[in-house]
DNA sequence: TTACATGCAAAGCATTTGCAGATAA
DNA sequence: TTATCTGCAAATGCTTTGCATGTAA
């Protein structure tokens, strides 16, 4: 039985994604789980829309555009993969399903998970009508010569 | 003299500001006067691009879109206001100079602000070579309701 | 068989840009 | 006077949608 995603495990990433996808409700596609494998298959990492459709690509397969972004946006809804909002410009989604935080170095717009543990935060107590959904913390980081720059 | 904006005063947020904006280098034009008025005249609160315009309408002034846009770049280039990254389609600003974190509550799109001293954060330590911009944290509240939904 | 999924091309939308005319210093 | 700014309209780039075709169960 597959557990609740608690622990990333690589070796077995790819197929509970599987099931997960099958409990859900939403059809194993072809196109699902090639992006599925494409996404869970190389340990933890951050993914676009674009990087997803070049590695499909390199892979010498096709899925559109929109079939990528509906994809995206389904496995999010089934709580798959996390979107990480640290830019307007562009999605990125991260198939880390343990409590962590960001790291985001904007001039190179490179990410870098950080776990839980090592931040501390205590939030203010929430209101009855309102649940907690998610706390997001990136922590922003620059490059010394950029700091010149400006 | 004006000192290091650490706390904010409703009173003169706006003479700063326009005090801010002429040792920054960029002209204190009529329009950068007037949108700096409406950000800093009506004490903390969250700004988008459309906000501005249309708050602009309303009192029978017009300031075109590229321009409110270039205004909240260069605002934000000279520190005056924050960009808040909480959804992926919409730049939303901030007038708030304290250190301090966001509430997010996503059905409604609306932001409260949180004071940096009910958070305790401990960030890992940061290599020599990046420096630390900034420190986003982002408690992402859902309503009740909403969670039957999903 | 049929409800759901895919993919193309077109649409949508926030934001940016090019450039001619306007303006602050 | 002149470097800078404004504003229009057009362009951009990410994302979504409409719809005809394809596919899983």
């Amino acid at each position: 039985m597959v557990s609740s995603t608690t622990a990333y495990d690589p070796m077995s990433a790819y197929s509970t994604a599987i099931k997960r996808i099958e409990k859900s409700g939403i059809r194993p596609t072809k196109q699902r789980r090639i992006l599925a494998k494409i996404i869970f298959d190389k340990g933890k990492r951050h993914i676009s829309a674009e990087n997803l459709f070049d590695e499909v690509k390199k892979e010498d397969r096709k899925i559109s555009m929109a079939t990528i972004y509906n994809t995206l946006k389904q496995f999010t809804n089934i709580g798959l993969i996390r979107e990480i909002v640290v830019d307007q410009n562009k999605s990125i989604y991260c198939n880390n399903n343990q409590s962590h935080y960001h790291l985001y170095i904007e001039d190179e717009g490179k990410i870098v998970d950080i776990p839980t543990k090592n931040i501390d935060l205590n939030i203010p107590s929430i209101p009855a009508c309102l649940q907690l959904h998610n706390i997001d913390v990136i922590v922003r980081l620059r490059t010394l010569k950029d700091k010149a720059k400006s």
